[in-house]
DNA sequence: GCCAACGTTGGC
DNA sequence: GCCAACGTTGGC
């Protein structure tokens, strides 16, 4: 039984262009031990995952991506030039994991988070509660679908 | 840029 | 173990 995820990103650090051109990256910066079990023991490979744009305009659900393989280790909270950098973090025992993620889909348009907030489908999808700040959230099959069936719908 | 709502850190 | 100070997230 597949799972499905939100996971978040600024668009202009990582957008889902970016992803859309790479096709595979790894879902890397992650600094939140919440989030980081979430990738680590939730994820599995062939998870749904919907990439939201946050710190944008518009802010939403911008398409779709597939988890692929295991948790690894982040490169960046070894690299001492990276703002992820983790000086704590040993190598022989990796504080920060994190998972690839292949593109799978780019929305025709972004599905707003005023969108998210109106759909009665929506009201318990953890993204949205008040004060949620996690950058990995779960969601239900069926918040996944009511997501996928606006970004099909016209607005309005 | 502001600021509310968090999570983390560190002194005690 | 408490909690104040601090840093971060993310909508606006």
């Amino acid at each position: 039984m597949a799972g499905f995820w939100l996971c978040k990103t600024e668009p202009d650090v990582y957008s889902i262009d970016d992803l859309k051109r790479d096709r595979v990256t790894g879902w890397e910066g992650v600094r939140n031990y919440q989030a980081r079990n979430f990738m680590r023991d939730g994820m599995q490979p062939g998870d749904r995952v919907l990439v939201y744009h946050s710190n944008a305009e518009p802010t939403g659900v911008a398409g779709v991506a597939e988890v692929v393989g295991a948790a690894k280790p982040d490169p960046t909270q070894f690299d001492a030039k990276s703002e992820y950098h983790d000086p704590a973090s040993k190598r022989d025992e990796p504080r920060w994991l994190m998972r690839d993620l292949r593109f799978a889909e780019r929305f025709a348009r972004v599905v707003t988070l005023e969108e998210l907030r109106a759909a009665p489908a929506l009201r318990a999808m953890v993204a949205l509660q008040k004060g949620n700040r996690l950058s990995v959230t779960p969601v239900t099959k069926a918040e996944f679908d009511a997501v996928l069936r606006l970004a099909k719908s016209v607005p309005g």
